[in-house]
Formats: structure tokens, sequence, C-alpha cells
DNA sequence: TATTGTTATACTCTATAACTATA
DNA sequence: TATAGTTATAGAGTATAACAATA
């Protein structure tokens, strides 16, 4: 007996598509090579969001307990995160980011947005305004999978 | 004297900002462990472009050349790219992909639409059209990036 | 006993340097 | 002599397993 399985709808196939063309774009954006993916987006969850623990920043990264142990004593080398205590919870460590570590952020992030302005100005008013318009709704879509990241375990 | 740095668009700025957390969501749509960004973009770009040449694959990808040369052995041992010979220059191998590695593109391809297509019919009508109607600018934007990843050198 | 986090060890991936083959 | 690619070696980052501390 054959299984059936269910087949994605046209409009996510064509969004997956483009995402991960542009992922590829976005990590084309900086000559980087100073910190990892999975590192910066910790560090952003961190910038957004406040203090989290070891085993919260490792569920939302998809990477396990102790890579993120490790990561977060990377990051608190370099100055952009730091280690405090729960005062309810002994075992717990709440890990936040520090000045440096938002000043790192946001030269990162203009440094792309500088490049990708570029690359804005030589598209059409039309596509630009299409792109320009869809910047919330992507913004929600991005909300939500947040909730997703954070229930998954491994 | 002060140097006076550019300051990028608040349209810019935000752009960066959704892309940024739709990377760490394209990231986070499949378990994957299977293949690496880097491995799964090469691969990509195979599937779009046809064959290329180890350099190319290099450049387009922002890593070395030897890096690539192992990248794309571990792709041939695995059945989804293959090595061919140039004819005009036999210094060169051509790179192409294989059936197989079509395969799991269109599979893992189909993955991430499925859960990403449940994420969309989360969202209000208005906000899933406003992304469906910027999925031809932003292919148009990615397209952009992949001439100036071509001419990056390192 | 279960949970939170760290340490130990092994593997994957990438960079730099040295090398081979062709132009 | 320059170019295309490979091989050798080292380092970063992550997973699994074993451990220590707290609940």
């Amino acid at each position: 007996m054959a299984t059936i399985s269910p087949t994605p709808s046209a409009e996510a196939l064509d969004l997956v598509s483009v995402l991960e063309r542009l992922v590829a774009l976005v990590r084309g954006l900086l000559p980087d090579g100073e910190m990892s993916l999975t590192a910066a987006s910790t560090l952003r969850m961190l910038d957004r969001d406040g203090p989290h623990r070891i085993s919260e920043l490792a569920a939302s990264q998809s990477v396990t307990q102790p890579a993120m142990t490790q990561l977060v004593t990377r990051l608190e080398r370099d100055g952009h995160a730091e280690r405090g205590g729960s005062a309810e919870d002994a075992r717990v460590v709440l890990v936040g980011i520090t000045p440096t570590g938002r000043d790192y952020l946001r030269r990162r992030r203009e440094a792309r947005a500088l490049r990708l302005g570029e690359l804005l100005d030589t598209l059409p008013a039309t596509e630009r305004a299409r792109i320009v318009a869809a910047i919330p709704a992507f913004t929600l879509l991005a909300g939500l999978s947040q909730v997703t990241d954070g229930s998954r375990t491994r």
C-alpha cells in the first residue's frame, strides 16, 4: 500500500525557494568571518528578548545544550554576553547581552544595510515598493517561528 | 578629524533586520542535520545554473578553493554531484548536479514548504497577500546578489 | 530521581600553506 | 610564470557521553 504524502501549496514552495536564496544573499552581504550564524542569531535573541537560560537558547537555535554552553563561553570571552545567576533556581544560568554586544550587532546590521540599500536602488520602484510593503508581514511571520523554535526538543 | 560614515536608509535597516530573522526561520524549518548551509546552497546553484568550475563555486559561496574542493568531494561521495572535465582547458573541473541531487533538493524544499505553509495559514489574509505579492520582487533581488557574489575575491 | 549546566572526546567543516598538472 | 585544483595540517564549532550541583 502506497503512503500518500501531503503536498505543499505552490505559494509555500515559491516562498521557500525565495527564502533559500535570500539566506545566501544575507550571508554574502558581509565579508564576515567574524561570527558564526548561530552565534549572531543567539546574540540577536538576547538583544530582542532579554536574558535567557542556556537550555532556552539551545532550543531556539536547534543546537544541543553543551554546544550552547560553549557558544556562550565564546560570546562571554569576546565581551558580547555575560552570565548571571537566577535568584529562584541556583542551577540556572541567565545569559544577557552586553553593551559591547549591542554595538557589534548594530555595526553589523548597518554594514549589511548599506550594501543591501545599494542593491535595492537598482530595482525598479514598483518592485522596491512591493518589498517594503511586505516587511511588516514578514516580521509577523518571523515572530511566529520563534514560538515554534522554542518548543522544539532534540 | 572625525571620519563621516555613511548612514543606511531606514528601509534597508528594517529589511536587513527582517532578513536576519527569516534566516533563522528557514534554518528552523527543518530538523536538518543532513547538509551544511554552504553545501545546500552550492547544490542549488548547480541546479539553477548548470555545471560550474570549482573556483566559481568557491567564489559564489565565499569559501576558499580548497574548501570547495572538499565540499564537492563530499557531494560526489553522497551521489549529489559529479565531476567532469572541460574540453577546452584540461586543468578545469566542471561540477554538475546529479538526478539524486535534484531529488534531494526537491524533497528538502517540499518538507520546508509544508512547515512554512502551516505558518502562513496562521497569518491574517492581508499579511499573507502582502508576502505573496512580494515574492517576484524578492526573486529579482536575490538574482542581483548573485552577480555580486561571483565577483568577490578573498 | 529529575533537571540544569559543564567537561571530555570525536567528528565535520573550513583556512592557510605546500604541492601537482596544465597553460 | 601564472592558473586550476588537490593534499596536509591546524583550528573552530558541534554532537554524544559522562559528570557535578541543585531541585
